[in-house]
RNA sequence: GGAGAAAUGGCCGAGUGGUCGAAGGCGCGCGCCUGGAAAGUGCGUAUACUCCAAAAGGGUAUCAAGGGUUCGAAUCCCUUUUUCUCCGCCA
């Protein structure tokens, strides 16, 4: 969510910017200014208001009190009556103020959720996925034609896809054997990676209420794709993200404090209503997967050398498990709409013969921080927002099926020698 | 789940109807003192919004949250939430 200051200050630049997501935001930016500029007046007279109340109740308070000192019960009770008559006077006004004020707020605040993060300049005006810029492609993607993962997930016994139809539904996979501890593996890998460089790891809870979300942009925005347990209003995080993220909510940090680093493994539950095809076969998009996030939260001004260092970061675990991939940066027609710059990882599906997002890295300056409340102290005392960032650091279902993939043999399937010492064994047959 | 107690600033803690955004202490910041430090000592030390060109200085709200009583609420009443103790249940 941009500040209302925010969008004051930089009207012009705001609307297009906003063009680069395709969004015109030309209304909506000027509704916000004039609904402000009502709601301060009607802020500010109502305090006047109160003000005059206060006041009135003092100066009463003080004659109440002087006159009961002096035993005369009757006089106080007559400036006990006016007082009341006034106060009266003013509840009738200043509660017809409120109720206004009260409506101007939620207008503003129903129409400020509406407005996507402003993008970073570096993010081309592309309208889908074609369009984003291949920033860096490395590794050798071998040869097709080979089996795809969910062929050979089954033949080695990795992957109980029709158990987990049966226990839940669709998306929902049962890992077996090798394949449970392959999980195991890779997210103790990933973790350790993590936390070699810093990253605090925390266990978070899986459900979070709905502060929760509308804290990191979940709610209202993404309401239909988490599940929601009704009875007790919770919803299942989507990632790490959410519960990660909002442990910093309504917080103001110490500024030694800043960066701060977590990761946390958690699995993540999405609804993906309306995804079908090929797209969702075997593991490539899933109900319940696990993922290892890393969050960052920093000063504004060191915001996109933590996002270097992040992509960087995860980069070099890419790379550890020797699969061939490519670093995208997103254009703005595919770039999330709480991000001001993401890249994306993808590492290369040889059978499928694609490839697959595996993570995601997102700068989201102060559009999370300001629904956040998160913020902290400069050296001269002010509060000022702070900058959220975030990414995959990986999601493991897509790895999974780039491995199995890539990696096969005739002998059987080729564990990375970084993968080794978690699994316990280096290959797959 | 049942019974009781509690919730005050960064922390501890005082405050049962008025001048209380809140004593006192700790911590923290800036000084003084000191050769340097400790001790001592002086001053300062919440957040949001808002008025003012800015600063200085005002205004409003906030003592878990929401509502109520009252001229006036940290203080009284109601509801909710959370925490603690005891009992029950339980991995």
């Amino acid at each position: 969510m941009l500040t209302v200051k925010t969008i004051e200050n930089n009207r012009e630049s705001i609307v297009s910017r906003l063009k680069v997501k395709g969004f015109d935001a030309e209304a909506i930016v000027d509704e916000i200014i004039e609904t402000e500029g009502t709601r301060r007046k009607k802020q500010a007279e109502l305090e006047t208001l109160f003000a005059e109340q206060n006041r009135v109740a003092k100066d009463a308070g003080v004659r109440i009190g002087a006159l009961k000192k002096e035993g005369k019960h009757e006089e106080a009770e007559i400036v006990k009556q006016n007082a009341a008559e006034e106060s009266a006077k003013f509840k009738t006004l200043s509660a017809a103020l409120e109720t206004e004020v009260a409506q101007l707020e939620k207008q503003l605040h129903d129409k400020l959720v509406l407005l996507p993060n402003l993008p970073h300049e570096s993010v081309s005006a592309g309208k889908s996925a074609e369009h984003n810029e291949i920033v860096k492609e490395s590794g050798t993607i071998p040869e097709a034609t080979q089996l795809p993962h969910w062929e050979l997930a089954t033949k080695y016994g990795l992957i109980d896809f029709e158990a987990g139809n049966k226990l839940t539904g669709a998306g929902f996979p049962v890992y077996t054997g090798k394949g449970a501890k392959l999980q195991r593996a890779l997210i103790s890998l990933f973790l350790d990676h993590n936390t070699e460089k810093g990253y605090l790891e925390v266990q978070p809870p899986l459900l979070i209420n709905a502060d929760s979300g509308f804290g990191t942009g979940q709610l209202p925005d993404k309401e239909g794709q988490m599940y929601h347990v009704t009875d007790d209003d919770f919803y299942l995080i989507p990632t790490a993200e959410v519960p990660v993220t909002n442990l910093y909510r309504n917080v103001i940090v110490a500024e030694n404090e800043l960066p701060i680093k977590l990761t946390a493994y958690t699995p993540c539950f999405r609804r993906e209503a309306g995804s079908y095809g090929k797209d969702v076969r075997g593991l490539n998009r899933l109900h319940q997967f696990d993922k290892v996030e890393i969050v960052q939260i920093t000063k504004p001004e060191l915001s996109y050398a933590a996002l270097d260092e992040m992509v960087a970061h995860v980069e070099e675990l890419v790379k550890k498990l020797g699969l061939p991939y490519r670093i995208l940066r997103l254009c703005g027609g595919d770039i999330s709409f709480h991000s001001a710059l993401t890249y994306d990882f993808e590492v290369y599906s040889t059978a499928q013969e694609r490839w697959l997002e595996v993570s995601s890295v997102s700068n989201f300056e102060s559009f999370q921080s300001n629904r956040l409340k998160l913020r902290y102290k400069t050296q001269q005392k002010k509060t000022e927002l702070l900058h959220t960032l975030n990414g995959s650091s990986l999601a493991l279902p897509r790895i999974v099926a780039a491995l199995l993939e890539n990696n096969q043999t005739d002998k059987g399937i080729i564990i990375p020698d970084a993968l080794v010492p978690y699994t316990g064994f280096d290959i797959i047959s």
